[in-house]
RNA sequence: GCCCGGAUGGUGAAAUCGGCAGACACAGCGGACUUAAAAUCCGCAGACCCUUAUCAGGUCGUGGGGGUUCAAGUCCCCCUCCGGGCACCA
């Protein structure tokens, strides 16, 4: 072999042996797809501990986003990271397919929306292998399928059957160009996204409604148990379902049969109230308007503001306007007449739509009292400062009545309840509690939804709709409709789909048109993933109750209310349909922060989105996703910046080389001995087994990844400051296997991808995430000094250096031993000395 | 208005129980290697002051102000700004 030749061959295997995802990615990619049961989920009867770790399943839109690599990243770490520590894991992943924008591209595209979402899933699906998420695919779920949606509508029937499920006249938003409903995000400053000149209207529609407010009271006391979800979603589901306790209280009308029920949480303030005021729609206002053509012009203006309101989000900003009716209302406690007024401000699906005013003792009033000069009665005196005595006073807790009869002189909270239950007891009134909750609207008049199995029969049923019968489940959506038409609605065009056979006389009968909120395909599907392919039920209860409660669901907080409130109820209404056991679907939750870029929410009309693919095409995805996880902990948000991407890359590539370096040495499967160890070998072991017990403490705690990966970090910039001690010998080849074998084990829930390609380099047996998760050895970890820090009245003078777990006295002697502290205290006398063991000294001198 | 987060170097951040503020990175600067560059490796790096400079030393510093403590990014009170949620819900 010639001279120049060699360098040449040298040079091909050094390239050869650099780290390049793009070689070993699609490497591992390949073997792992081949392998259906690397990521399957094992039976019942594994003998492990059950873990059901979930991400939120995402809208097919064609192309994943950082939010998802980061949500993914997170979910993939921990279900790696739990298989490791001997868990039987179920890893599922789904796709949310029913919707709007696969409409919407169908009119764009000429694509049917089938044919979109089915391509948008396989796109997504190779994004997904390609960042090595750990799925087990054989429980995926696709909710625009008759295979998944017919459950949707098996539980449609089921709630009927409970009175769950129930129609009602509702508002919803009409645009009149389209002849149809829109959602509220179609309504876009209060004209139609496709009509921009076209004003939507409120129109009232029958419409089908689950009945949530039945487990308002249980969804609100469940929040207590759910000590695993973040502090911040249980509040805003409390505020959510709003409950209030109160009291309804009847004030007749003078003159009339007719009275009006008002709604209050204030009873106690009831001798002050001096008007009642009803919601525009209110059905007394609707009487008294019928009466009076000028009153009926001015409730319709008053009515109007409420909408115009209500239309663009400012409802809380209404400017009060109210009109007296010429009526009066007799107060049932003192037999006082009072003015009925009609106000834009009540609200006519809270309460009763009707309240009775109390300036005094309540701002709102307050405020609509001042502007139209009515009286106020002041019936409550402040306890513990009677000179506060501005108006309106709204405190309770230590507040007494005054001029209010029998119950001057009680505390307001008493006469609370007392005066509820007099109420109650004299026929005009009770104690009662108010949810802001309302009933879940499911009916969609859209196209891309699941099918609502009812039908409509005029010749035995003419009132009340039809349950189709379970056998003729599932009511297939047409796939050949003309979606390009915008008028109407779009199933009530397909002939064959409306004409129906009535399941009770067999006559012709109409189907309903409307399909499913899509919330409801996304209510259950967990449930599912546990037993997808059954074709007799929902799912097997038995497989249900195995793996549920999901031990750590993982998503994103814009979730905190719907989703994870409607999951919620579904999870009750299937106990209490006797499905499964558990009364919560998810034992611990995690919300991730958004990924921002320049400091914005990335987004196409910010022009600041960074598109996954390019990322992985450039840095490999275990660089990628390591850096999700590595640039913030993963509650906070996280600022993408390329540069980051490109350091844990480079990062990666330094152990990969380290690895590669020493690989050979790792076959040897000898336990190190500390004691035989240099202090090369010793310093390498104790850092390894301070990063196990440092980051296995973080998968069962915090989840600070980005300190996780800090420390592995640290590791390795301990083996590179080692490598000449290893070069010349002088650690022991155990020493050096334990260390790069914990090295890749500790590696593998963050760079999967590299981990398995190490694993194989070094020899090692098996599955790199199966093999036992590494355990720290206190020992091993212990420091044999420790640098304690001495002040002098609280300011760093120096650092002494003494044995680890030195007592007190040996602490402080070396402190007081120290040149640079004698210098500082020298001609001072020393009132006190602080010695906390293991952490510093603190003299205190004067 | 109410509730929940957050504010730390040029940047992302760390400090888990009140105990060395800035770990680990990014960007930057200097050096080695190279004909050169890239890559890689080594080193420097909060601000300011004193010092010709070095060595060393000093002061300040976690949004602002006050407090508790031997000791505060961390606890308490008040305030500012940013983000999120709710909002005439009677």
């Amino acid at each position: 072999m010639s001279g120049i030749e060699k360098p040449a061959i040298e040079k091909i295997e050094s390239e050869k042996q650099r780290y390049s995802p793009s070689e070993i990615e699609p490497k591992w990619q390949t073997r792992w797809d081949a392998d259906a049961s690397l990521y399957a989920a094992e039976g019942h009867d594994s003998g492990k501990p059950k873990y059901y770790c979930l991400e939120m399943l995402p809208y097919p839109s064609g192309a994943l986003h950082m939010g998802h690599v980061r949500n993914y990243a997170i979910g993939d770490a921990l279900a790696r990271h739990m298989w490791m520590r001997g868990f039987n894991v179920l890893h599922p992943m789904g796709w949310d397919a029913f919707g709007l924008p696969a409409e919407n591209a169908a009119l764009k595209n000429k694509v049917p929306p089938r044919q979109w979402t089915l391509a948008n899933v396989a796109a997504m699906k190779v994004q997904m292998r390609r960042m090595g998420l750990s799925y087990d695919w054989s429980t995926e779920v696709t909710t625009c399928l008759p295979d998944y949606y017919r459950w949707n509508q098996w539980f449609f029937l089921k709630m009927f059957e409970k009175g769950l499920a129930y129609r009602k006249k509702s508002k919803v938003n009409w645009c009149p160009e389209c002849q149809t409903v829109l959602a509220n995000e179609q309504v876009v400053g209060g004209c139609c996204w496709r009509h921009e000149d076209t004003v939507v209207e409120q129109r009232d529609l029958t419409q089908w409604f689950f009945r949530i407010t039945r487990y308002a009271d249980e969804l609100l006391q469940g929040l207590d148990k759910l000590e695993g979800w973040p502090e911040k979603v249980r509040t805003m589901q409390r505020n959510w379902i709003g409950r209030s306790e109160g009291a309804l209280v009847d004030f007749s009308v003078a003159g009339s049969d007719a009275k009006v029920t008002v709604f209050t949480t204030r009873v106690d303030t009831i001798f002050g109230a001096t008007s009642v005021q009803l919601a525009p729609e209110h059905a007394v206002s609707k009487a008294f308007a019928l009466e009076d053509d000028a009153l009926r012009i001015q409730i319709e203006e008053l009515l109007e503001q409420q909408k115009k309101a209500r239309e663009t989000d400012a409802l809380g900003a209404i400017e009060k306007h109210g009109v007296f009716t010429g009526r009066y209302a007799i107060n049932p406690f003192n037999g006082e007449r009072v003015p009925i007024w009609v106000a834009n401000y009540i609200l006519a699906d809270y309460g009763t739509g009707a309240i009775m005013s109390v300036p005094a003792h309540d701002e709102r009033d307050f405020e609509f009292a001042q502007k139209y000069a009515l009286p106020m009665r002041r019936v409550i005196a402040p306890n513990v400062d009677t000179n506060d005595l501005a108006l309106p006073y709204t405190g309770e807790d230590e507040a007494v009545l005054i001029d209010s009869g029998e119950w001057t002189g009680e505390n307001c909270l008493e006469a609370q309840e007392k005066m509820a239950a007099f109420a109650k007891s004299k026929g005009f009134g009770t104690p009662t509690v108010t949810y802001r909750l309302k009933d879940w609207g499911v009916s969609r008049q859209r196209y891309w939804g699941t099918p609502i199995p009812m039908v409509y029969c005029d010749t035995c049923s003419p009132d009340e709709p039809l349950p189709v019968s379970e056998s003729e489940l599932p009511i297939l959506l047409p796939e050949q409709i003309d979606i390009t038409q915008t008028n109407g609605s779009p199933l009530g065009r397909v002939a064959e789909f409306v004409n129906a056979k009535c399941p009770r006389c067999g006559g012709a009968a109409r189907r309903e048109t409307d399909t499913m909120d899509t919330f409801v395909d996304s209510s259950w599907y967990f449930y599912r993933y546990t037993d997808a392919k059954n074709s007799t039920a929902p799912f097997d209860s038995d497989k249900a109750n195995y793996w549920f409660p999901i031990d750590q669901y993982i998503g994103g907080v814009e979730h905190a209310i719907l989703h994870l409130i409607y999951s919620r109820f579904w999870t009750k209404v299937m106990r209490d349909l006797g499905l499964i056991n558990n009364d919560e679907p998810a034992e611990r939750l995690f919300t991730q922060g958004m990924v921002i870029k320049d400091g914005a929410k990335m987004s196409k009309s910010k022009g600041n989105v960074v598109s996954p693919d390019l990322m992985i095409e450039r840095y490999g995805a275990d660089a990628t996703r390591m850096y999700a996880l590595f640039a913030a902990p993963p509650d906070r948000d996280l600022e993408w910046q390329e540069e980051g991407v490109a350091g844990i890359s480079r990062f990666l590539s330094r152990v990969h080389r380290l690895v590669t370096k020493y690989a050979a040495t790792c076959a040897t499967p000898n336990a190190p001995s500390e004691s035989s160890e240099t202090s090369a070998g010793q310093a390498l072991l104790r850092r390894l087994h301070q990063t196990i017990a440092k980051i296995t403490h973080d998968f069962d705690g915090r989840w600070h990844f980005n300190t996780s990966i800090s420390s592995i970090m640290i590791l390795v910039n301990e083996i590179t400051a080692n490598e000449s001690a290893m070069d010349a010998g002088e650690v022991s080849p155990s020493a050096m296997a334990e260390v790069l074998r914990g090295l890749t084990l500790l590696l593998a829930p963050f760079a999967p991808f590299l981990a398995a390609e190490l694993w194989e380099t070094m020899g090692g047996n098996g599955v790199v995430f199966r093999t036992q998760w590494p355990i720290a050895n206190e020992d091993l970890a212990r420091e044999d000094e420790v640098e304690i820090p001495v002040q002098v009245n609280g300011k760093l003078v120096n650092v002494v250096k003494v044995p680890a777990e030195s007592d007190e006295a040996t602490v402080k002697s070396a402190a007081l031993a120290d040149a640079k502290v004698i210098a500082r205290i020298e001609g001072k006398t020393v009132v006190k000395v602080i010695v906390v063991p293991g952490k510093l000294v603190n003299l205190v001198v004067k």
